[in-house]
DNA sequence: AATCGAGTTGACCGCGCAGTCAAGTACGCT
DNA sequence: AGCGTACTTGACTGCGCGGTCAACTCGATT
């Protein structure tokens, strides 16, 4: 695209930009149609073509501005810290007060995730999380902070526990960013936290 | 439906189930079309709707089947053991062993989940999950085996660490299943494992 | 051999979709 | 006031979709 537009165009385009987000997050990509779009804002089919240049244009942007802020966000969460334990909280904690405002970039990753077309974009994005979370992770074990581990594993686990209490409990429930961090952060650090008595589940392998 | 089938329509109603399966896995419910799917298999069109009254109708059996193999696969799988724990690892590791063999099944249940059409009814299977999950957490504590908590959202916690292993090291690497069980107990017990010193990311709430 | 119904065919239908475009309007600049 | 361009309109197009149906095949039963 690359247009160049006035103060008056770049508000549209946010409008168009907001209200697909609201609509694909609410109904589905595929089902809400761009007649739903320019006909939700009352305005003309043509207002849509003239800032993007496809419905598939439109959602990848979503997702790439989305993924960006919140990197961004994260990033700012973790200032100049240099503690990688505490460098991981305060990311987890800047992730649920973004997530807690974006509440439907989750659904719309989630979807993304799942159609061929759009799967890569998010693979690499959630490559570029699982890196960061792995430095971090590696960084705690050689300074012998956590026992020694798959970092790949542990930061995969770390996320995940991130991402399906914001789902569940930020997103589903409206519990406060800060409760749901504390959580995660939790439960990150300890499981369920019983002794270390082996249960007698393991089997043959 | 409820049409009567003699071998030979079993056969192919399978044929169709299966296939289909295997393409919303691989593109995208909406963009497989009927179409896609009889010239897939030769047939005439006539012969999807033969066995089924809808796409939407087929998709849906597809999940309900699926989730309901899924839960009997758990529950052999816990057998008649009686530790709250280790019914937890036996259940794990039966999810791990089943996704191993219906890896296109998590595809579409990620997918149902995003739109409003599908979602009503995975959230009803999300919460039997839970439910059973809380149960055996609930117990643990009660018998003094894990600390007191939420038992709600340790549960999900659990829930997630097995979601995203599950689909991070056994459909995307292919890790045999008792290697990612026995990662995924390992975090749920632990976490990270590191030692009690609070880091001092806590905000000021 | 005649019958019957389960299973199959593929042309066909109506619709709603993504995307187009010729014409028009609002607005800043000179 | 006049001009250029950023923006807007909405009727229109072509297409592919989900779904229908009258006609047909095939194999089991009698």
């Amino acid at each position: 695209m690359a247009r160049r537009l006035t103060p008056r165009g770049e508000q549209r385009r946010n409008e168009l930009i907001d209200f697909a987000t609201a609509r694909f997050a609410a109904n589905g990509y595929h089902p809400t149609s761009v007649a739903d779009l320019v006909d939700g804002l009352g305005v003309g089919k043509g207002v849509f073509y003239w800032y993007f240049e496809s419905k598939e244009e439109l959602f990848l942007e979503i997702l790439r501005d989305g993924e960006r802020a919140l990197r961004r966000s994260q990033w700012e969460g973790m200032g100049d810290e240099d503690d990688p334990i505490a460098r991981l909280e305060l990311g987890i904690q800047a992730s649920m007060d973004w997530w807690s405002s974006h509440r439907d970039l989750y659904v719309l990753i989630e979807f993304a995730r799942t159609e061929a077309s759009f799967a890569s974009g998010i693979r690499k994005g959630e490559k570029v999380a699982l890196g960061d979370t792995q430095k971090l992770v590696q960084q705690a074990m050689d300074a012998g902070m956590i026992p020694d581990g798959n970092a790949v594993v542990l930061s995969q686990a770390v996320l995940g526990v991130s991402s399906v209490l914001a789902r569940t409990q930020l997103l589903g429930r409206k519990r406060p960013p800060v409760d749901v961090a504390a959580e995660v952060i939790d439960f990150c650090r300890h499981g369920l936290g019983g002794s270390s008595m082996p249960a007698r589940a393991r089997r043959s392998a």
